[in-house]
DNA sequence: TTTACAAAACTAATGACATTAGTTATTATA
DNA sequence: TATAATAACTAATGTCATTAGTTTTGTAAA
């Protein structure tokens, strides 16, 4: 009588994924993901491990596809080019996959060590695009936290409506990037 | 054989946020709260209209607290000095209230007019400060955006323990916003 | 001083949820 | 075809928020 629904650990994910991005993180039940796989929740557990088990592989998904997506974002391209798109490409993600990304904001576990290793090769693909400018390592890693402060206070703001007025965000983007890395600039010469 | 506690409130707020500092705004239970206050949890509901209700004043209390630090900072400065200075306040007030923080920026509800005030008080506050660099309207939203990211940002990552180097945080946070107001200047001259 | 009323606390009950234990049935493999 | 692994299930527990209804306390009026 017990029909079987094929599931897997990638499929509940992906469920999971759909469920964050449209009704954001905290609304995300087990239940809820049960019920929109036609399963029970307890069967969920074969698996996974639970719903902390679930949020930690959100983050690691949504940290997984948005460092491909500046990856992809910066080919062909080299320094302030680079940076802008990378940027755009942030903020864009988080637009697409709010859910996702709110899942990689809210770190459920700062220890996880996949998450650890995804978080440095951020950090390692930043420094790559900042080497043509020539910064001692430690300005590098400076600018790098500037930033990630730069894109992730500007995705986050936006994401809660922080942005009120009838501006165009974009170009709030561009000019924050673009006059940051002037000054950059200016402090290099 | 009920003793009276005695409780009002903001006697139930001042214990949220003690609780929301110390163990975070997603452990904040009604539960605990009465806990705290040597009350059963349905008697907070004759202070309160349930969690959202305190979730909401939670921010309110914070926006509030925040706004005021900011303005503490500024007295007696200008231009660049208090940009950096009113930098510096946001963030700390974060390090030193992260439930406050917490619940500030993951507002609960973006269409209530208290919140909505607060934060335009905010946006005007620092439209003030950049009064004295002649910038055009427009200029100076998209300005106040990028400031609001950079230490939004720079707060948010480190309270995830986003920054893992061993590197002052403050000096990453002052030429951050050393830089873009030097990226600033330049766009104006 | 007594009485009456508002409010602050309580108990009991409900419903949503996550989680665990133990059971049944299906699939794949030997 | 028989067996073992496993995907689903039901049942049960515990935590939480919330509501309804009750008791008790403090205060203010008579």
């Amino acid at each position: 009588m017990v029909q079987r629904q094929g599931l897997d650990a990638e499929n509940v994910l992906q469920a999971a994924v759909e469920m964050a991005d449209t009704q954001g993180v905290e609304g995300l039940t087990l239940a809820a993901i049960a019920a929109k796989l036609n399963v029970k929740t307890p069967s969920l557990y074969n698996h996974i491990k639970g719903l902390p088990d679930l949020r930690m592989q959100l983050s690691r998904r949504g940290l997984m596809l948005i460092k491909a997506a500046m990856v992809d974002a910066v080919i062909g391209k080299a320094k302030d080019d680079a940076l802008l798109a990378v940027g755009f490409a942030y903020v864009n993600f988080a637009r697409k996959h709010p859910g996702l990304y709110e899942a990689i904001s809210t770190l459920p576990d700062y220890e996880d060590p996949e998450l650890k290793e995804a978080g440095n090769e951020v950090v390692l693909f930043l420094l790559r695009i900042l080497a043509p400018y020539g910064l001692s390592e430690e300005d590098a890693l400076h600018v790098v936290r500037g930033f990630r402060s730069m894109v992730h206070g500007f995705a986050s703001l936006e994401h809660r409506n922080g942005f009120r007025m009838g501006l165009e965000r974009d170009e709030s983007l561009r000019r924050m990037l673009l006059t940051y890395l002037k000054g950059l600039r200016a402090s290099v010469d």
